[in-house]
DNA sequence: TATTGTTATACTCTATAACTATA
DNA sequence: TATAGTTATAGAGTATAACAATA
């Protein structure tokens, strides 16, 4: 929103596929989250990716390198999306004394006003999907996901 | 990779934001899948929105505008989802007989087929994350996505 | 020589605005 | 006039290849 975004709204519902019958809940359940977290990276003025570089600098300043491996992304890709976020006064690059390679990034309070934003109204909003259960099954399907997710290698949290 | 791809692989975990805690496990899990959705649809030489689109198809020719209303993006981005999708053989423009504004967009037997090999792949892969849980309780975590789906309106259920 | 980041280039997805053809 | 699709334009995200600066 803020700076001309081009971020694309929700996607909603899109039919049964009569040869597979109804997709997957868990394929239908990620598509609602991944709506949710459009929606919600728009309304703080974040693209996705945006949000998700801001969450792993709240852990304080990170090299480009190691931004692009928490992303998975090559870091070829991160020049220009820190040159975006940056624009946008999200982070700042500052130096690196020992080492006149590397490049430090840092969210600006700003951007961490907004990551912050972000991930708790995320948090909220799954808690609020998660209200629909009957309060007895929601604990349960809390540890279901955490199950599953503890139980594979390489997830990324954000977004 | 068929022609040139550029779709990008999985992306891994990015750590704990110490001012939230924790990503919330549903978050969690939709990262998870995610990952899991672009892998396959690289695999079978889609683009995500591609499988989605094809997902579509599989019940039939679509007008441009019901693809359009279907994946929730403007008609305009239309044009070129399905050029692409075209000149990579996956779909094709026919016309429609009584009203010539209008076109037709109908999967071609590589589109059907890759589409239902990514849906049938991406089942067992869900499948498989499920199965993570003890088999008791998988009919449970089953039932608990479904809920929080339907509690809610308009989900996409492709990518 | 190996590492860090950048630049050049290209492609996908998506949006807004203006336009064409048809109804 | 209203509707279906296209074109023009723009911006975000990502990739590969080649390169510069520093270690």
């Amino acid at each position: 929103m803020a700076n001309g975004e081009t971020t694309k709204p929700p996607a909603p519902d899109v039919g049964t596929h009569p040869d597979l019958g109804f997709m997957h809940p868990l394929a239908q359940l990620t598509s609602l989250v991944t709506t949710r977290v459009i929606t919600l990276a728009e309304k703080n003025g974040l693209t996705p990716t945006q949000a998700r570089i801001l969450g792993l600098l709240l852990n304080g300043p990170q090299r480009m390198a190691t931004i692009a491996q928490g992303l998975d992304i090559e870091k070829t890709a991160m020049t220009g999306l820190i040159d975006r976020a940056e624009a946008r006064g999200l982070v700042e690059r500052t130096v690196i004394p020992h080492d006149r390679r590397s490049t430090n990034v840092t969210a600006t309070p700003a951007g961490k006003a907004a990551a912050r934003a972000f991930y708790s109204q995320l948090n909220d909003t799954l808690e609020e999907l998660i209200a629909e259960l009957p309060p007895r099954d929601r604990e349960a399907f809390r540890s279901y996901a955490e199950k599953i997710v503890g139980s594979v290698s390489g997830v990324c949290p954000n977004a």
